[in-house]
DNA sequence: CGATTCTTTGAAAACAGTCAATCTGTGTGG
DNA sequence: CCACACAGATTGACTGTTTTCAAAGAATCG
């Protein structure tokens, strides 16, 4: 399964083999199973988790006990909480699996030093944060600007790949919607 | 003005004269008036733009003429475009300034070579990239879980500074609302 | 001032949420 | 392998929220 991760980074950077068993030293590999926590509201996250296959959700519960969910993540994609990750303060988020699922995990502080250690790596994972940062902004703009209706079709065409393999209850709380509108909302699109 | 942007960095990095003249001489101010744009939908972003003061608001328009604020900045914070920095494409927003406000601008290639040049700035810029994706996410979370009530609510407390300079029919288009809405629900707030 | 833009208000319509019931599919234990 | 239980999806009737459209008041700017 290593490999998957191997192929990702090789794909975008050049990195010769003596990185690469550096970065392998400090990666241990963790089964999950669907409906199994990575991570559970309440712990401080301090990994970095890369999937190498499945589909991992993050997500809040409020007041109310519905679930909200911030996150897809599918592999070749990266999964945690940045937020607990910088403070220290337990998460307001749970990250489970949706399938069996295969992750990469690397300790913060190995993460870092793989950073200051291997150039190409760093320029790696900066270019992700550009990338999440554009797709967070992508994702306001449309949740500001959409009607449930074009949030739905905005999604399963930009994220096909993702939106076909996901429960609809889930997609709803993605999408910021009850269940019942997006099930409506479906039974129109197809009637066009 | 410069000294704003001086203060900004050393209060958060240690850095040595030399450094700071590193920076300084890749710096140039920009007066802009109220309503003056700093960056026009179809033009090409180019450069990294630090607020010493006031306030500027990045918007999209969609195919009805509405806007919709992706975000405010004011002193002390960034603006800017990196979507169509990283890709070098037209962007897709504008962005205006809401009062007369002084920017620093830093071209990209300049600004690059500071970070790969100052290690602290880049920590700096780094930290930076973290912090606005929390806000992101942050956004995200509040924009698929709260009504409108709550956001109006949920901004004011959390971004007081911002919403007291800026026009209602702003703050609508940025929590996703009518400026009807927030009239309506800004009385009714006011009547608890 | 006068003009423009911004904000508020009202009434009606469109939209999305709630609650309850039914339908569907899946997986598990007997 | 079937029957049952259970979670998820859909549907209907109703309620509540938000938008739309139109108009009237404020506030701001030249």
């Amino acid at each position: 399964m290593l490999d998957v991760f191997k192929k990702y980074i090789t794909d975008k950077v050049v990195l010769s083999e003596t990185e690469w068993s550096q970065i392998e030293a400090v990666c241990s590999l963790k089964k999950l199973r669907k409906h199994q926590f990575l991570l559970q509201e309440g712990d401080i996250w301090r990994t970095h988790a890369f999937i190498c296959q499945g589909c991992l959700r993050r997500y809040g519960i409020d007041d109310n006990g519905i679930e909200h969910t911030i996150q897809f993540s599918i592999e070749n994609w990266w999964a945690g909480d940045r937020e607990s990750l910088m403070s220290g303060t337990p998460s307001k988020y749970n990250i489970d699996a949706i399938e069996d699922s295969t992750v990469v995990l690397i300790k913060n502080n190995e993460f870092e030093t793989l950073c200051k250690l291997i150039p190409a790596f760093n320029d790696l994972i900066n270019n992700i944060l550009f990338k999440s940062l554009n797709a967070s902004q992508e994702r306001i703009h449309a949740s500001i600007s959409l009607s449930a209706e074009e949030k739905y079709l905005h999604f399963i065409k930009n994220s096909p790949d993702i939106a076909a393999r996901i429960p609809r209850h889930m997609m709803a709380s993605y999408l910021g919607i009850t269940p019942e509108t997006l099930s409506r909302i479906r039974k129109q699109v197809t009637n066009k």
